[in-house]
DNA sequence: AAATTTTGTTTGACATATCAAACAGATAGG
DNA sequence: CCTATCTGTTTGATATGTCAAACAAAATTT
């Protein structure tokens, strides 16, 4: 009983993720090469927290640094934000497109949960979203079906302390 | 640009979430009550960080205290616990009905995110989930074209930094 | 060139979450 | 009853991630 720990133990917390990726975004036009007000500015946290966070993101070797100051992401550090972007993206796609949900909420999700999403989760969410968007006639049929079926059946609450277990037990049997 | 900080603003942290399960698991067998070591070996901490951690629990309603310093979850902290188990028992078995993903790694993932996951989210989840595993012809078709599907493109990697944008652009536009 | 603004760093503070170690009270064994 | 263990709390430490404020260096404006 101490999965719960493997939340720690992943390659980058959401801190460190979000700054890796403003590089990415801010370096663009850039040759990669961003600044750490720039950086502060696009998180809208002080210089200072970038400036301390930097050090440690530096010292593990994911960002290289400039004579004047500059920081560009080292390949290890694109590889991460690289990562990080198409879990996001899968994860909101696959929200939005097969889910249902509103661009708002579906932004909200994938951002809180891209950096820990393991790999082979994303890359099965991406052969469902390649399938399910398909022009195959069971994929068409199924999205058509399933459409309707969310609308028949808008009532089925998450869990509403329904001391009776309400839908839990009936889905961790499916999942053993 | 500041959706990022939303990670922060859930209703539990990660650690609070596990130490709310922990006591609707402990006190499962004793009208909910449970002792503040029984909580630290579950979790596999020190009875000074739950003695520390259950202040704040206490003082946000969580959970109530008893005369002999045992805790029990409140009407709150019951309906939270509740809510977590639904949600990672909605994403694990969709991570393994669905996706086919082992169970040790659909573990690890949907306990890193049960506490992320919005209400929205885990309702059409379950909503796909019953349909996708009900034994409407739509359904059944699609999931076995499905799984032929995973096998024949077991090669589409996620994003081994291919400086050209791979699936990303494709999959942000869908989910736009 | 001088004045002003922007930039990056450092410092001291706070919040969360953990540990080890010390301690006092409760429980249990002999 | 007395000792030994278990229990819960507290204290001091560490790590991350944030802030505000002060500062010096660089860049920009005038």
């Amino acid at each position: 009983m101490e999965t719960w720990k493997e939340f720690d133990a992943n390659e980058v917390t959401h801190s460190v993720a979000h700054h890796l990726l403003a590089i990415h975004e801010l370096g663009r036009e850039y040759g990669g090469w961003a600044r750490v007000s720039d950086i502060a500015r696009q998180l809208d946290i002080t210089r200072g927290s970038v400036s301390i966070n930097l050090r440690s993101i530096k010292a593990r070797g994911l960002v290289a640094e400039d004579d004047r100051r500059q920081v560009k992401l080292s390949p290890k550090g694109l590889r991460i934000a690289h990562g990080l972007m198409a879990k996001k993206t899968a994860m909101k796609a696959f929200m939005r497109q097969v889910l249902g949900i509103a661009e708002d909420e579906a932004d909200v999700d994938s951002c809180k949960i891209e950096h820990l999403l393991g790999d082979v989760m994303a890359e099965r969410l991406v052969h469902l979203l390649r399938f399910l968007l398909s022009d195959d006639p069971a994929a068409v049929d199924a999205m058509k079906r399933f459409r309707q079926f969310k609308k028949e059946c808008p009532e089925s609450k998450t869990c509403p302390v329904c001391d009776g277990q309400c839908l839990i037990e009936e889905l961790a049997a499916a999942a053993k």
